[in-house]
DNA sequence: CAAGCACATACGCATATGCTCATGCAATCA
DNA sequence: TGATTGCATGAGCATATGCGTATGTGCTTG
């Protein structure tokens, strides 16, 4: 049940391939956008100073990874964090940056 | 200090960074024969099929992003996991999977 | 010193992916 | 209904990245 970390064969890319959409700077900001809250595209395109093709098509590339929910009102579509465990993820990555800077700048001598 | 999640510009790039280097299969195989401890390249050839080359170059890219320590020992090297967030990084996603997919299937009926 | 082992790296190719520009499609409004 | 707005998507290009092959480098051993 739990984390049975010796993976099955084929586990591997599906989560490969999960990390490969976090891995993308402009995702990355649409995330960030997104944490404080459902926003559509044009507030997203606001947000990140994307075009809106490139925009939107990252975001379609969120949603077939069901890191996103999608919710359309009228001619608007609204966008929104549906994996909390996004929130964790960069955490976790940003902590352990953090931490490797702070002790490289500690290797300076400071 | 806690995670500024507003993060300032270029840590994306960053950020976007280490999550690539996690998004290759070969690499998360490497990670996974690591998780026993300590191996050399020879046992991880062995030990994820792959050859020496590829084995060696996935290697040194995350020794680059400081995911992984390097200990010569004679002609031998031997290489580790150095950054612990990477077990958390994996169970999440992991876990995140699993309840998609078992959701997915609900979805079939069952 | 010569030979062999363990590992790293340069090169070339094939593929994948992001970006822009242009266009399509649906909903709203005049 | 025709025009406009909001979003999605196709085409094409540029770049990045993984892989195999071949070769380089350092250590060990005879």
């Amino acid at each position: 049940m739990a984390p049975h970390l010796p993976l099955r064969e084929g586990a591997l890319d599906i989560v490969a391939h999960r990390f490969a959409v976090l891995a993308e700077p402009m995702r990355l900001r649409l995330l960030q956008a997104l944490f404080a809250g459902e926003k559509n595209v044009g507030e997203l395109v606001a947000a990140t100073g994307g075009t809106q093709a490139n925009v939107s098509r990252h975001l379609q590339t969120m949603i077939r990874a069901h890191f996103l929910s999608r919710r359309k009102e009228g001619a608007q579509v609204f966008y929104a964090i549906a994996d909390p465990s996004i929130f964790k993820l960069c955490q976790l990555v940003c902590g352990s940056l953090e931490k490797q800077l702070t002790k490289q700048a500690a290797a300076f001598g400071n």
